[in-house]
RNA sequence: UGGGGAGUCGCCAAGCUGGUUAAGGCAGCGGAUUUUGAUUCCGCCAUACGAGGGUUCGAAUCCUUCCUCCCCAGCCA
């Protein structure tokens, strides 16, 4: 079996979610939902044509901050699954709280789901981009009806004493005195609310279910609050703002969408979600005996919740991300060292790297720690597939060949790919005098180590120190030369003319180690930026040195940045092979022996590119 | 101590409408190829499914008791 083929098998994984679209597909649960490529209620939906999407999902961000890997997998999961079942998948951006959203963070989410490589518009032309914002005038008049059919009333007690009132996890709550208000008076104050005739939290409309349920949230959850605040989007036209136990569920059902997919905490707002839409979808006939039909579209969608990701030597809560930006231990939301799309994307870790994670990871409900070695791995795999090969001296040493003629030059041939030749092959200048990796000599090498090391180290001169100059000649140390403090300050050598990569007996010499270089006069220095993670732990902020995993609260701000990584970001200026000196924002290469890197998409300039360290070659070497 | 979830190899994760020796990936360990100590390739890697009982010819799969972990008392999402 060829290894493509092998690795193909890995995305068609099953897991519980996919079991229930199949499911659902083969009993035929939604075929009957029509469609007219706008949200609605029955109303407008219940004449619109069969829907020709076979599923519908969503992806619903707040625009109140950045994505993060953690939503990578929720984006890969939604859109897969629309995509691999005829379906369709919408962007809905979650905007019912005007105080922490805003435009900028709507800009960044669609950048980073097209980043991603997802599209919500669908054959038939539908952007399928929505805001919650846009059902705002649904929202209201489904409450109003909600409030007509006695299900839902005006509060006027305020935050605490509602707190109070709602009781605790082991007591039941209290009803509360405004909770028997007549039809008519809930009608007018909520419309007064509506209407700006209140200042914020001095009324609240609650759903009215059930205050001794076990469930907390069936005890009169609120379902509007008021708040004189500008909205993003629709500026001051609304002082009441849903809130998201009310707007999710609808907003689902006004979109069509099939399955709703969230994190496992919802668990305990599904029957909240379907109670919403329950009350919205049933006919009710008032007491003056008249009959109204339900409001929304039959079958109502279902949410289906899955385990949020967690991955080792990251932290992914919002709050935590925050503090590290405010208190400047990263250069902003998209260093290269946030566990943010944007900080990956400059980083240099690709889509298709994260689309691999998230298959390799799997989807579900058990809670689990993934680790970051299998990120890396998958961007690992991505890149070294499509990075072209270059070579770069990290840590420059010289090395003299002592038998090289002064002045003379010649050019070397590296292939692009050493898997795939159809990429080609560049020329590299060969000198006398060249820049090595410091660490590829060693004046008392260590055991195995099978670079450059002079003749007699050890006590006992060993084989080792000859080694190809890769796409070169084999050459053979003759020692070194140091300064006054003893630091190396060059490696000597000669050459063998016979050994030339390429020309006939260039193999006769074999030798274990091969290591790079970039001719002195011919390379140009260049900043680089090592990077590696920004903690050093595997669960930052956990308790003291625990080994487990971080469980609830009690963890200090202090405890975080204890963990932090001081050596997450190295700045060097390292030697670059010519061809280099050109490279465009965003492209990425592999430097040889050393790892993946990428031109800095903020900080390149025209001929001056500056590479980020993406994540090293693997190295199976332990000095 | 109320309610809702989850416990299968170091890390994920199939299987869970009971039926030959418990998928697969990652890591790890051998070995082969290799002008990247990279890549690739081959082989090995759970008598065991949180624990104890029980039902059954037969259980990770059904019943039962127990243990552990996660989530919920926002007018956040």
């Amino acid at each position: 079996m060829s290894s493509p083929a092998k690795k193909h098998q890995e995305a068609s994984h099953s897991n519980f979610i996919r079991q229930i679209v199949e499911a659902d597909l083969m009993a035929g649960k939604y075929a009957k939902r029509r469609w007219n490529g706008k949200p609605g209620s029955v109303l407008s939906l219940d004449s619109a044509p069969p829907d020709p999407a076979k599923i519908r999902t969503r992806f619903p961000p707040e625009p109140n901050g950045y994505l993060h890997y953690g939503h990578a997998k929720s984006i890969c999961l939604n859109f897969g699954l629309a995509h691999d079942y005829g379906g369709v998948c919408h962007l809905r951006f979650d905007d019912t709280n005007p105080a922490k959203e805003e435009t900028e963070y709507v800009d960044s989410i669609r950048d980073a789901v097209s980043w991603l490589g997802f599209s919500w518009a669908d054959p038939g032309g539908n952007k399928n981009e929505y805001y919650a914002s846009d059902y705002f005038e649904y929202l209201y008049q489904f409450a109003e009806e909600l409030v007509r059919r006695g299900h839902a009333y005006v509060e006027s007690l305020n935050a605490e004493q509602m707190r109070i009132m709602r009781g605790t996890l082991t007591e039941s709550g209290k009803n509360s005195p405004y909770r028997e208000r007549s039809v008519e008076e809930n009608l007018k104050l909520f419309r007064e609310m509506r209407l700006a005739k209140f200042k914020d939290g001095e009324h609240v409309l609650r759903a009215k279910i059930d205050m001794a349920s076990p469930n907390i949230n069936l005890r009169d959850p609120a379902m509007y609050r008021i708040r004189h605040a500008a909205h993003h989007r629709t500026g001051g036209e609304w002082c009441i703002y849903p809130t998201y136990d009310w707007a999710h569920g609808v907003s689902d059902a006004l979109e069509n969408i099939t399955h709703s997919i969230c994190t496992l905490e919802f668990e305990d707002h599904r029957p909240l979600y379907e109670w919403f839409n329950e009350r919205l979808a049933e006919d009710w006939t008032g007491y003056d005996g008249v009959k109204r039909p339900g409001l929304l579209q039959r079958p109502l969608p279902q949410q289906v919740e899955f385990a949020r990701l967690n991955l080792t030597y990251v932290v992914l809560s919002k709050r935590k991300l925050i503090q590290l930006v405010e208190e400047k231990h990263v250069e902003g939301w998209d260093d290269p060292r946030m566990p943010t799309l944007v900080g990956a994307r400059r980083r240099g870790f690709t889509p298709e790297g994260f689309r691999l994670f998230a298959e390799r990871i799997g989807v579900a409900k058990a809670d689990s720690w993934i680790e970051f070695s299998i990120l890396e791995d998958c961007m690992r795999e991505h890149l070294n597939e499509v990075a072209p090969r270059r070579i770069a001296v990290l840590d420059p040493l010289k090395l003299v060949i002592e038998n090289y003629p002064e002045g003379k030059e010649e050019e070397c041939e590296a292939p692009n790919h050493p898997q795939k030749p159809e990429l080609g092959k560049r020329k590299l200048p060969l000198s006398r005098e060249l820049w090595i990796e410091r660490e590829d000599f060693m004046e008392t090498p260590s055991k195995g180590y099978f670079r450059l090391y002079p003749p007699g180290a050890a006590g006992d001169p060993r084989p080792g120190n000859k080694v190809r100059l890769r796409y070169g000649y084999v050459v053979e140390c003759t020692g070194c030369d140091k300064d006054s403090g003893g630091r190396i300050t060059a490696v000597r050598c000669k050459y063998d003319p016979d050994t030339k990569s390429g020309t006939p007996g260039a193999e006769t010499v074999k030798v274990k180690g091969n290591i790079h270089w970039l001719s002195a006069k011919h390379s140009h220095p260049a900043e680089v930026r090592l990077y590696d993670r920004l903690f050093k732990v595997p669960h930052p902020g956990a308790k003291k040195s625990s080994p487990l995993p971080p469980g609830g609260e009690g963890e200090g701000e202090g405890d975080l940045l204890r963990d932090l990584n001081p050596d997450s970001k190295k700045l060097i200026t390292a030697q670059l092979e010519p061809a280099l000196g050109e490279a465009q924002p965003e492209e990425r290469f592999q430097f040889e022996r050393h790892g993946y890197f990428i031109a800095d998409r903020v900080d390149s300039t025209p001929g001056a590119p500056k590479f980020n360290r993406t994540v090293t070659l693997r190295d199976s070497w332990k000095a």
